[in-house]
This record gives C-alpha cells, sequence and structure tokens, in this order.
DNA sequence: CTGTATCCTACACGATACTG
DNA sequence: CAGTATCGTGTAGGATACAG
C-alpha cells in the first residue's frame, strides 16, 4: 500500500496489495470462512486494534475483503473474502507452497549467518 | 528480512524474502539473465546505490542469487540467479499473471478512493 | 566500475486509553 | 464488541560524498 512509481510489474502491484505485516496472514485466516473482527484479533496474535483494522480497511478498499455489518445491539461486524481475495489466495499458493518447502533452508541460513554479517563482504563463495 | 515472529505459514516466509522494495524487481530483472552491478542499477531506475546493494547482499545471503567476481582491472561483478531463485520466480509467476489482470482495477479503484479517505469510515457499500 | 560511509527522514507498526 | 484518538519508535529506504 504505497505505490510510490508506477508499478514495473505483475508481481509489482500484487505485492504492492499484501502489502503489510499482516496482509498475507488475514487473507490466509479469512479463506477458510468470514469471520468477526475479534476472532480475527485473536487469530492473529499480536496485533493491535489500530493495526489491525487499518490493514481490513486497506484491503475492503482494494475490495479484498468484505466488510459487513449487522445492526444488532450487540455491535456486530464480519470480515469475508471477496472473489478477487479468494482468486488473489488462490495465486499466493504456489508461493507459499515454495515458502513451506524452503522454510527450513530459509531459517537454516539465517541462523548461523548472524544478521550484521549479511551486509559486509565476503561471505560468498569465491569463484575463479 | 524483517523475521520478528515465527513464520506463521508458507507464505509468510516467502514473503519474508522476498519483502524489500526492489527484490522481486531484481529476481524479475536477472531471470533474462545475469547482469552487472552498473546493468541492475540501470535496469531499477531510480534505486540508490546503498539499497541495490543491500538487497542484492541480502539475497545472496538467501541464496537467491550468486555473485560473481572477476579479478580484472576493471572491477567487474556479476548477479545472477541461483536455482532457489530460480524456483521462487516460477512459484511468483501466478501472483504476477494476477497483478497483470488486476492491475488496472487495482490502480482505478486506488485512484478514485482518495488515500486519505480509505481508512475513514464508510466507503464501503451497505448490505442490509 | 563497484562498492563504503554517513547522515537523514518518512512512515509502518505498536501501546494505551477512551467511546458508541 | 468494534472500533477511534494519540503518542511514541524502529528501521527501511534515500541523498550524497568518498574509495579501491
Amino acid at each position: 500500500m504505497k505505490q510510490k512509481r508506477p508499478y514495473a510489474c505483475g508481481v509489482d502491484a500484487a505485492v504492492d496489495v499484501i502489502d503489510g505485516k499482516w496482509k498475507v496472514l488475514i487473507l490466509w485466516s479469512l479463506s477458510t470462512g468470514g469471520k468477526r473482527f475479534g476472532e480475527l484479533k485473536r487469530d492473529l496474535s499480536g496485533v493491535s486494534e489500530k493495526v489491525l483494522i487499518q490493514q481490513l480497511r486497506e484491503l475492503a478498499a482494494d475490495e479484498l475483503v468484505h466488510r459487513r455489518t449487522y445492526a444488532e445491539v450487540v455491535p456486530r461486524v464480519e470480515y469475508s473474502l471477496t472473489e478477487l481475495g479468494r482468486s488473489l489466495n488462490e495465486a499466493l499458493e504456489p508461493l507459499g507452497e515454495w515458502g513451506a518447502r524452503n522454510r527450513p533452508g530459509i531459517e537454516a541460513r539465517r541462523a548461523h549467518l548472524s544478521p550484521e554479517r549479511v551486509n559486509t563482504a565476503d561471505n560468498h563463495p569465491r569463484h575463479g
């Protein structure tokens, strides 16, 4: 949700739409069905109300999720995926599989490579 | 490249790896073949040297790109995708297609919905 | 040409208190 | 319950100058 420069490619646009610390988790969480605000909050352990609502609104503005309010005595709002949101989730699947497959490797490399050293010269294998 | 909480799912891990303003563009740019630092810099118009090198190093640390130096009189370094990088690029394709397909809609919605209004109550259609 | 070294800033995210 | 209103913060990203 920054959109500074025009998108350079499709991935660029798609990433922009899911850009936000909790958005993919929200989409993921909603993929099994609509959820209320409180449920989501519990689901995404650690998110603040402010940020959750912020990202939900952005997702709604992008029409990936649908916000339905019920005029009841006790306030009730349900969020669910739109058709567009579902299609995005589908497009995300291969990426999810890639992540699942390679997660051990990723974590392993990051574990023994102290973050401070990543951006300092050659940890890189020599070729010559 | 933040990795604060343990990954909640595969997408989460994958997104973390491509998290960085220019990383997908770098991967995309390298998908057609190895490139030198200067070429990349020209390709990704607008990136600063500092940030470019930073993200290249992170990608290299994650073993998505390969950094090859040639000991010549005029410094020369070539970056290319690793097998892992190529596999990520493949996993990114559906997302890219989704983005390409929906980019017009995304931009349209964001255009007539002024950014300031996104996070203020109902722009949302009524249902009831 | 391929980087380092600094300095700076905006903005996403977070903590907390309050409201209909 | 489902938000809103504030205030505070870290850090990714950018500008620029310099170096091997």
